[in-house]
DNA sequence: ACCAAATGTTGAAACGTTTCAGAATTGGGC
DNA sequence: GCCCAATTCTGAAACGTTTCAACATTTGGT
């Protein structure tokens, strides 16, 4: 049973209703009744009780964060930017994992409907939109974070893929790459057919030749298999470029290149990835990648909730972010 | 305006307390009566308010978890651990990142006791336990992470370094080590020194001797530069077997190692690493690890907190992991 | 058919805060 | 000393839920 304001009213001699001003408005209250108020909060430890306080309010400081994997270091920087962001706006921030399961999500914005947070970011598993939509019309603005919403009635930020896409084939080519060989997949996912896009965007304007290598996933592994089948071929027939559509793939294509010895990173094969990941700065080659800022990101998305829970509906919009190219030594020459 | 139970009851009519019973206690209301209640709030929508239910309560169902960067995997799995284990008790974690800064984790501890959590599970950042015990003796329940209290009036969860260290150890001598080094460091680290004194107690038992390469520092870079030295030595002065403080300097030794290519690893030279990041399985000659296991600490660091939650101080106690070695190429012969 | 027990339902109180209309006090100008 | 305005303080209502004693209805045994 903590203290509540009336014990600090009872404890300083004060009403309940000049506690609370003390609380939220201190200039509103005479200096020496302040001061009497203080006392008692500290004598009593009276903390605020958040839930009454909510209640009373009929919305709550919070935001919520759904990420699809605590373990990945790219959620992490998002956090921090909707953190940072949050705090400007005096808003605090709940972060909860869905683990990649579509049900565990469900239960998850239903926890924080319950909590009536001022809204919702999250980084949608399925392109099931009927609960987010429902959220949203009863109330909760939502933002999808690092994705397109097709519809355009809910904001979003998100990364330009083509333009991440047309930046690397471009830097391969000013550095004097003709036969490009672009590694990653399944084609049919959204950011992978987006890079592959602009790349051959920037092939068009360039003298180079694109050459696409699908994967199986995007695993060290799958990198580390397309290099060692790239090694086998006659030696003018090895690409003089690699675009990995990520770094964990440009990673393994670049274990395999060095094990076998014989081309040199980047004088006979350049390497470039993408994501910047924090461990391709410190690959045996420190990898050239494509960095997609998610504190930005994070930022941005949270700067478009405030946004919508100010000024309802209209303040809706898309975002697209442009990606950054980090060149390292994989690909400079 | 959200529907409130009061509209529930109304729309089916019935009286709020049967609307309340149909929520927390189906088979306390008749079945037809439960079906026009569930009716009821199918059609207007209803969502509880926790903060009326948890006004009322006196105490939420769920804790808090304080981590220093919500950017390192290692927390991630921590946190997958706790809310795993928190689901199972029918609670939900709020995740919050103190960001390594003193002032932000004060923030934190405050918001979370105003929303009266029912603990705290923090992995704390300074050693000042004031704010914390402050917190305890207003009786929310504290538990700390992979950190041992000093004193005992905490319970915490941490992971036997020592025994880690004597694992690594043992494993090299078995594998007919005979010249060991350890590379790490600062030493005042108490994990680092930890880690070193299993190492020694290993060696004592066995037959090899023991070099400690004092590192500043535990990353990519501190590891190739030692890796870099000790190839300047004679081949006879070479350690036939590396212990890394962590397996960032691990991956710099190998990687030193083999751009060299005077050793091979594992027949000349073994490596083994400490914190098994997924990073360590996917290096270029896979790496031997100890595994600190988040996931369970998470788990166990929760299941104290609901201990001590129901039973009170008496429920208190620490608890040491023990971590695990993981086998890998690095240092199989 | 009757009674007791079991089952189902009601309605008001209570949780701790904020809000706000109005009461009380203070202070300045004359 | 008096009046008006400005400042400060008060106290009760309201937020939406759960709880629980009391009331109502059904069931089953005889």
């Amino acid at each position: 049973m903590p203290a509540s304001i009336r014990d600090v009213a009872a404890e300083a001699g004060v009403s309940v209703g000049t506690v609370s001003n003390a609380l939220n408005d201190p200039s509103r209250v005479a200096p020496r009744t302040l001061e009497r108020v203080t006392a008692a909060i500290d004598k009593l430890g009276f903390v605020r009780n958040d839930a009454a306080r909510q209640l009373r309010a009929g919305k709550s400081r919070a935001v919520g964060l759904i990420v699809l994997d605590a373990t990945n270091p790219f959620f992490g920087e998002l956090a921090k930017g909707v953190e940072a962001t949050a705090g400007q706006h005096g808003l605090s921030v709940l972060i909860a994992n869905s683990d990649e399961r579509p049900e565990r999500e469900r239960e998850l914005l239903n926890l924080f409907e319950e909590q009536r947070v001022l809204g919702v970011l999250i980084s949608p598993l399925v392109v099931d939109p009927e609960p987010l939509r429902k959220l949203r019309d009863r109330g909760t603005p939502v933002v999808l974070v690092d994705m397109t919403s097709e519809d355009k009635s809910f904001s979003s930020v998100s990364v330009d893929d083509v333009a991440g896409g047309d930046l690397v084939v471009q830097h391969l080519v000013e550095g004097g790459a003709k036969r490009i060989a672009f590694v990653g997949g399944p084609l049919i996912r959204e950011q992978v057919a987006d890079r592959l896009s602009g790349a051959r965007n920037a092939v068009e304007a360039g003298q180079a030749t694109l050459e696409v290598i699908e994967t199986p996933a995007m695993t060290v592994a799958a990198g580390r298999a397309v290099g060692e089948a790239l090694l086998e071929r006659a030696t003018e027939a090895m690409p003089d470029a690699l675009f990995a559509a990520n770094d964990l793939v440009a990673l393994g294509l670049m274990q395999a290149i060095i094990v076998d010895g014989r081309f040199a990173i980047p004088e006979d094969v350049a390497i470039v990835g993408y994501d910047d990941i924090a461990y391709s700065a410190t690959s045996i080659v420190p990898l050239t990648s494509v960095r997609q800022s998610p504190e930005l990101i994070g930022s941005t998305a949270l700067g478009l909730l405030h946004a919508e829970a100010n000024n309802g509906s209209e303040a809706v919009k898309q975002i697209v972010i442009q990606p950054e190219l980090v060149i390292r030594a994989s690909s400079k020459r």
